[in-house]
DNA sequence: AGCTTTATTTTGATCTGTCAAAATGTATCC
DNA sequence: GGATACATTTTGACAGATCAAAATAAAGCT
């Protein structure tokens, strides 16, 4: 059984490996994803290499090996889905579940977890339209435009948002930019980093452009 | 916050300490509880103690402080709780939750543990019958016979099991054991140390006096 | 009392995971 | 092309939790 603290590298090394065209991740970035300082981070590296769970090469970064990969996978489906059960199941606050998951992914059995996503229906995203992995480790990484990068003055359907921050989230709700909400760029202003939005009920409200890009959108279905 | 291993030698302690009328646990109980040798509960105890979560008695034993049995009944709260949730929510088999619980209830939080509690309609035992301390801290501790103490001939009702191994409580069920079924103990042959039970449908079948001391009963209601 | 058994404590070592700070590469910029 | 900046790795130390085995205390038995 991996270790709580092996469970953390591998799924962050995953995550940012996502954000990453070559999927080489810097020690650097992985150090400060699991709050470490940097060496600390290039000795479990190293460990890490010697079990076969990642591929270290020195100075320039690491990927993760297929069994390292699937530990991850299988973690980061855990998480999704006890996100999914607090707030469907339990109603908790979409801000403060991250945390709770954080702990819980290490605990949970992969028998309760087979229960917990036969409860659920089997979802595809968690609350916040992250992908939940399958029991075979696939994992949708469908290409989204978000609220920085979408045609303006057209209605747009939020499909997930990629701050896991209580802070943002509950900014993120407050707008109703939640999964499934719609959500129309009337303007942004690129030179003040500006992104004018209107809600459905005609409010207009402005987030910063790094924030626009946390909200991936698709064009709504005019069906 | 306490660790997951001191959490665990203060559950145990407080289980221990209920079945002993002066409270004071003997090191190498705690020592084959928590399944470490006998020196490092030793060690672990003394560091307990120096946070104020026990008092050791060298050579004598341990008991909990006020605080220590704080923490204790609310990792057996999360722990019974836990274990309610995953059979009557998840449809779990009553044999295989309490080693799930037992990773689960270090993961937990308060304000998760308060939602479960709610959505399960406040239980006040779990599946084995044992009781479920309330947030407050109070723990529930009848007196009831057993098996092997009750009346002969008198229908009774199954009111806790306490043994957490699987194989025994498959056992039970298998005999159907469980909390709230009816039993009647037909004969009961001390010399041989056997218990002769008849289940409601005529059926008769024999255990342990050891075996029927773990099952826990109330004279039935003949209201 | 003296000897033996048993429980407990001590001692010394190990394994994880971590940090601080020094050493080392690598990249970049005149 | 050399000085400088930055990321990474190495080194030495430490806290938490554990074990193996030796030392010690207590209890029990002739």
């Amino acid at each position: 059984m991996p270790t709580i603290a092996v469970e953390n590298y591998l799924k962050h090394t995953l995550l940012l490996a996502e954000r990453s065209r070559d999927g080489l991740v810097p020690m650097g970035e992985l150090a400060s994803a699991v709050a470490v300082v940097p060496g600390t981070a290039t000795t479990m590296v190293k460990s890490l290499a010697d079990a076969g769970l990642v591929v270290h090469q020195p100075r320039r970064g690491l990927r993760l090996t297929a069994e390292g990969r699937r530990v991850a996978l299988n973690v980061l489906r855990k998480h999704r889905l006890v996100e999914t059960f607090l707030v469907n199941v339990l109603k908790m606050d979409w801000a403060q579940v991250h945390t709770e998951a954080e702990q819980l992914e290490h605990a949970i059995s992969d028998a309760v977890l087979d229960r917990l996503d036969a409860l659920l229906g089997h979802p595809a995203t968690d609350p916040h339209g992250d992908p939940i992995p399958s029991v075979e480790g696939a994992l949708s990484s469908a290409v989204y435009a978000t609220l920085a990068t979408c045609a303006t003055n057209v209605s747009q359907r939020v499909v997930r948002v990629t701050d896991q921050s209580a802070d943002f989230l509950t900014l993120a709700e407050a707008h109703g930019l939640r999964p499934g909400a719609a959500a129309r760029v009337v303007d942004r202003n690129l030179p003040a980093g500006l992104v004018t939005l209107r809600h459905s009920r005609g409010k207009r409200f402005a987030l910063s452009l790094a924030a626009a890009g946390r909200i991936w959108v698709a064009p709504a279905e005019t069906a």
